[in-house]
DNA sequence: CACAGATTGGTTTTT
DNA sequence: CCAATCTGTG
């Protein structure tokens, strides 16, 4: 593999720094490097089980030991490489009396939610339920103040407009949640950090005995490096550190990352130095013009200018449609013109800022017959109906966990709420020697069917994909009353049964499973299938394709409406949407519709409401080319039409 | 009383 | 488009 002079020396480091941090922009080969830096340890003798790779999404951690595959062949593989939750529970799972972890159940958001909406049930009054903010909202809050090691209280005195009367409340629930969570064993996702990080605070002896283990950790995407997850850095560095980032494109603030961080690396950890690269190896100059032109309207100044080795090419297109619908066909035709003309499908990628802004266009590529993938979001297996058979399975195994019961319960007619709080705390309560089947069987007369599943799983819980199998058979009646489109769902069921066959254990896979709901299916579909990538710029990064469509960017989105009023927020923004522009390779299209509830379209330009900014607006005509469509048959700009607007109310 | 279906209101991003 | 609340029925 080639590396250029700035990224050779990086990665064949050997000076006097302990540490190296890489701060450098897009496209300009930190991925690069940091393979390159692998090799370069590995080939000087360095063993491959001491090298640590942490990245934040599992998709970074797959692509990268795909490619280092290439290179090194089977030794990549005792790479120990994930993403910083994936490691720090494979480190707890294998001594767990050190963590106090036995027995325990990881919890994603939508049970850590659920769990908090039961509290919430319980503790706020009838009147302010209204008014209180959401069992989401309060995860939010408290994930936030957690990773940002802030106490929830001076976060939300700090960063919220609450109400005296609702932060005591809130830290009330915040406090009864995490009572539950101790005493039903379950751990949410920022739990797994939380425990790590103080137990190893706790125990240096431990934290040396685990930092020893490595002689290298490299850290991807740094700049989306939480206080939390600094502090469990700081805990390892015995060994040595060798990061990447770019504060341009630091877009997980909502997770308590701060791109100032990486700017304070050298401060933080003795012995360190910084390097830069800077030459841009991904796109052709014109996008990166407009990526750059957006960074230089910022007020804060990144310092950066990409530029090209690639040289020129033509502009970036930017088309305005009438309608989402419109934007949305008109991908699609393009996008079978081109396949026509001979380009595979899977050299597009359609960049989107949230996953429900994708439904549009999702409904164009199958009306057009176009295959796709969506990344980002819920995932397909994080659909209502896999949590429902999987809470079966964790149900089964285990009494006290409460909210598997209660999904479980619920799915069944005539059991609400009501119902499956008694039978939970029948079964909280009963004698860990009584038979499960039995204290259910007492709540539940003549319910044969509900305890019928629980046998199913618990008869065949050593082949995991049999037990799913035959549980997905069990509630197909329940499954067929409760949802529409029964044929599809029951298709993700098998792909469910699918998944487990590799599996001995059901509650592993049920764990692996809730700590990586996407990435299994999604590689197998990339790698057999040729499609189209339609996904979310936050999962983005990282990634490039040859031909980028960038969906809706008009005012609303970018910035988007919640960020609006909070400088801060605006700004990430903006950087949002610069790592979206920069995946581009060597055709870059933007697009916006102008049908958007929240846009005023007016005489074909876009014209923001009500004074909230619009990244676009300023835009020179001469970093894109531009192009209206559907816009009363072409009329351009000064219609005389225009003059009927007045008269709109009439 | 407990559940099921209808209504309403506020809509990001991920491990 | 989803989640929480409201309202009608067994
Ligand atoms: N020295 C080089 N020679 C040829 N191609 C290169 C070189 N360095 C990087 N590239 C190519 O440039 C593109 C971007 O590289 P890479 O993904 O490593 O960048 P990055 O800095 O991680 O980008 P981002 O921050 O946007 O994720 C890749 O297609 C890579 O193959």
């Amino acid at each position: 593999m080639e590396l250029n002079q700035e990224q050779t020396q990086a990665a064949h480091y050997s000076g006097d720094a302990k540490h190296l941090l890489i701060l450098a922009g897009a496209g300009t080969g930190k991925t690069r490097t940091i393979i390159g830096r692998v090799i370069f340890l590995v080939q000087s003798g360095v063993p491959a089980q001491r090298l640590l790779m942490l990245t934040f999404t599992r998709r970074a951690a797959k692509e990268m030991l795909a490619r280092l595959e290439k290179d090194l062949g089977q030794i990549a593989h005792t790479i120990t490489c994930g993403t910083f939750h994936h490691f720090c529970l494979q480190v707890m799972r294998r001594i767990p009396k050190a963590f106090q972890l036995e027995n325990s159940t990881i919890i994603d958001r939508d049970d850590a939610q659920s769990l908090l909406q039961l509290i919430r049930g319980d503790q706020v009054r009838k009147e302010i339920k209204k008014e209180f903010p959401r069992a989401a909202t309060l995860l939010n809050y408290i994930s936030y103040a957690k990773n940002s090691c802030l106490a929830l209280e001076t976060y939300l005195y700090q960063f919220t407009e609450l109400s005296e009367e609702f932060i005591e409340l809130t830290l009330a629930i915040s406090t009864e949640y995490e009572n539950r969570k101790r005493n039903r064993q379950y751990l949410d996702y920022d739990d797994i950090l939380h425990l790590f990080c103080k137990t190893l605070e706790a125990k240096p002896e431990l934290a040396a005995k685990i930092a020893g283990l490595f002689q290298h950790i490299l850290v991807d995407e740094m700049q989306d490096t939480n206080p939390l997850q600094w502090r469990i850095l700081q805990q390892l560095s015995s060994a040595r550190l060798f990061c990447v980032g770019d504060d341009a494109q630091s877009i997980y603030a909502f997770r308590g990352a701060d791109f100032k961080n990486v700017h304070a690396f050298s401060e933080r950890l003795e012995h360190s130095a910084v390097l830069k690269l800077q030459e841009n190896y991904r796109s052709t100059q014109p996008i990166l013009d407009i990526a750059n032109w957006l960074l230089d309207e910022s007020h804060i100044d990144y310092n950066k200018r990409l530029v090209a080795v690639r040289g020129h090419a033509d502009k970036p297109v930017l088309i305005d449609f009438e309608s989402k619908h419109d934007e949305a066909a008109w991908i699609a035709a393009d996008l079978l013109e081109r396949h026509e003309g001979g380009a595979p499908w899977h050299q597009h990628m359609v960049l989107v800022r949230s996953a429900w802004s994708a439904k549009v266009l999702e409904g164009a590529l199958i009306d057009a017959g176009i295959p796709y993938q969506f990344i980002g979001g819920t995932s397909l297996l994080e659909a209502a109906h896999v949590k429902d058979v999987l809470s079966l399975c964790r149900a089964a195994m285990n009494r006290r966990d409460e909210l598997a019961w209660i999904r479980y319960l619920k799915c069944w007619p005539k059991i609400g709420d009501i119902t499956a709080s008694k039978t939970v705390a029948a079964l909280l309560a009963s004698d860990p020697a009584e038979d499960i089947k039995e204290v259910v069987r007492a709540q539940l007369k003549k319910r044969d069917d509900i305890i019928k599943g629980i046998e199913i799983i618990q008869n065949n819980h050593g082949t995991p994909s049999q037990a799913i199998r035959l549980a997905t058979e069990h509630m197909a009646t329940v499954f067929h009353h409760k949802y529409d489109r029964w044929e599809s769902r029951l298709s993700d069921l098998r792909l469910l049964a699918d998944l487990a066959s590799r599996y001995k254990d059901l509650l592993g896979f049920v764990e692996t499973y809730t700590l990586d709901p996407v990435s299994n299916s999604q590689a197998e579909k990339t790698e057999t299938e040729d499609a189209v990538t339609v996904i979310t710029v936050h999962s983005a990064k990282g990634t490039e394709a040859p031909v980028c469509y960038c969906l809706g960017v008009q005012p609303g989105t970018y910035p988007h409406m919640r960020s609006l009023g909070d400088l801060d927020a605006e700004e990430e923004e903006r950087r949002v949407l610069y790592v979206a522009l920069t995946r581009a390779q060597d055709e870059l299209i933007i697009t916006r519709a102008g049908d958007d509830s929240r846009t005023l379209f007016h005489g074909g330009s876009f014209v923001q409401s009500a004074g909230s900014p619009y990244f676009l607006e300023y835009l020179p005509p001469d970093l894109v080319e531009h192009r209206q469509y559907g816009y009363g048959l072409g009329m351009a700009n000064n219609s005389i039409l225009d003059e009927l607007l007045a008269f709109d109310d009439i």
